[in-house]
This record gives structure tokens, C-alpha cells and sequence, in this order.
DNA sequence: GGCATAATGTTGTGAGACATAACAATCAAG
DNA sequence: CTTGATTGTTATGTCTCACAACATTATGCC
């Protein structure tokens, strides 16, 4: 133990303080960007990006939603939307299908294929989340659910 | 209170669950983008942004700094430093200095143009921060710090 | 000293996320 | 029926980020 390192001279790999230091908006970005780049290779491995599962876990839970609903419920704008479903379709993962009470829209649903591919992604990420998240236990992993949730609420 | 709502006949606004309710990656997502949401026109009306917030906090709190000990700090790559960097010296809030030690690097200063827009962002990040953060208790907004740090650790 | 390797800053390039505008087809409300 | 809103689509532009290549300088080894 012994005495309080407060000078820098003594060890050059400390850092001073920053503004940054404390801010709930840096350590969220931090804990992002580390999660995402331990799962983005994960999900490459299966040729998926988080979006592409966030858009298939979505159709799974509401069969038959319109692309609007999609975007909404992801926080995509339709525009953006297209390509993105357009990828899913092509790789035959999911299908459009004409909505039968509005003319204008289109309904999503999963096909055989994507719903084994979202099974096989949803396997991986659960691994991904326990590993990542070793240091927590399950009750402070619930209760920063719970915080997040409450940052995330409008 | 009545009875738990189990079907979605009665409430047609309730969400079925996905795959991502759960998910810490997902959560951090949301919460995130939320607090970007919030915050990026809140520099822009100074014009700045999250980044270049971040680049004159470490800058401040390590003068002298060389460009890739900045990158390093902030998981910046030193070939995507460069035009951020342009940026505040062009706009004079930061200079480059030749590192007396080493030839190849440039030192990095915050003139006192920076030091008085950084307090100022500061100030401004400080109300945001307080605003977004209503629904946690002191303790909880600890706590949250301390779990956002236990996942974002190498 | 001379030489191979690494590090630093820079430029260029491409992919991906995201916003906006415009359009055709369709719906909804008066 | 006619006006305005909604849905999907295309096109465009910006911002972030990764990677490759290069010149200059440091570092380690002979």
C-alpha cells in the first residue's frame, strides 16, 4: 500500500483527469464501442451486421410488419430502410409480401432460412453478452438494464 | 391493478418481446443515441462536436501530448486524427508544436481560444448531462458509472 | 558508422450509417 | 372527387471509421 501516487513523475502510464472523467455520456460511448467490436466479427462470421439481427429479431416478434413499423420501431427511416431489406430478401432470409388491407405497404415476414440463421446469431450474441459482461453479476447486469432503460425512455 | 395483460388482442400499442429485450449491447445502443441525440445540438450551437469535445479535454489534461498518444487515448487512428485536428487549429483553439525529442511528432497545445470554448462546452455538457439524468439518484448514477467502466476495461 | 525494422504524420480510398429531397402509388378525410 | 397524408423507392450528400501506401525520422543490431 504505502503512500498515495499523486505525483505523475513516479508513474508515467497514469492519466491525468479529464473533463471526460465522469461523464455518463463517454462511459456509455466507451462500454459501446468495446461491446461492438467484440461482436462485430462474431456476427461477420455468420455474414450478419447488429442491425441486420436487430431488423430479423423485430419480424420474428410481429410477423407480417409493414417496413414503416420496422423503421420505427428500430429508429431507421424507411429511405434508409430499403437496402437493408433489400440485402435480406436477396440472401433469401426474409420476404416481402403485399399487405392485403393497404395497397401501399408491405409485410415482412421470416423465411425457414432466416429464422435458423436468427437462431444461430441469437446463440452467438448470448455467448458474446456473458463473456463481455464476466465482471458483473446478474444482479448488476439487471440493475444496468434497468438504468440504461431509464437513460433510453423518453 | 387488475390482471396481468398477457394477450396484445386488448392493448394493440403493446410491443411483443424480441430477442433484443435483454441485451446489454442493445441497451447501451439505446441509451447512447439517446444521449447523442440530446447532446450533439447542444455543441453544435457552439460548434462543436462530441469528438472534438474529447480531443480538447485530453489535450488539456496532457499538454504536449503528440497526436498518437491523442488517437490512442480517444481509440482514434492516427489517419482519421488528421482532419480533426486540421480542424481546431485551422479554427485556432489548439497549435502544433515540433516535439523537441522526436523529429517525426507534433505536439499538441490548447491555445486560449480553446481553453475558453472547452470551458464553455464543458458547461454546457454539465446541464445536459444533469437534464438527461433526472431519473437516477446520485447513487445511481455511480453506479452505473462504475458498471460502464467494468465492461468498457480491457 | 551502416542497415533493417518500427514509429509518426499524412494522403487517398472505400465501406457503412444516417439525413434529406423528390417521386409514384395509395389511402383517408373533407 | 379532390386535397392532403402515408408508404415504398431512388438519388444524393455528409459523417465516421478502417485500411493501404508513402516520406520522414527513431531505434536496434551488425
Amino acid at each position: 500500500m504505502g503512500a498515495a501516487s499523486i505525483s505523475s513523475v513516479a508513474d508515467p502510464a497514469e492519466r491525468p483527469a479529464t473533463l471526460l472523467d465522469g461523464l455518463v455520456g463517454y462511459a456509455l460511448r466507451r462500454a459501446h464501442n468495446r461491446m461492438m467490436a467484440d461482436l462485430m466479427p462474431i456476427l461477420g462470421s455468420i455474414s450478419l451486421r447488429p442491425v441486420l439481427f436487430a431488423m430479423l429479431s423485430v419480424i420474428r416478434a410481429n410477423p407480417g410488419i409493414i417496413q414503416m413499423g420496422l423503421g420505427t420501431e428500430l429508429g431507421i427511416q424507411r429511405a434508409n430502410l430499403v437496402p437493408l431489406i433489400n440485402e435480406l430478401t436477396s440472401r433469401n432470409l426474409i420476404v416481402r409480401r403485399a399487405d392485403p388491407r393497404d395497397r401501399r405497404a408491405l409485410t415482412l415476414h421470416l423465411t425457414a432460412e432466416g429464422e435458423a440463421l436468427l437462431d444461430e446469431a441469437a446463440a452467438l450474441i448470448g455467448k458474446h453478452e456473458k463473456r463481455m459482461l464476466t465482471r458483473l453479476s446478474a444482479a448488476e447486469r439487471n440493475k444496468l438494464l434497468e438504468l440504461l432503460e431509464k437513460i433510453a425512455a423518453e
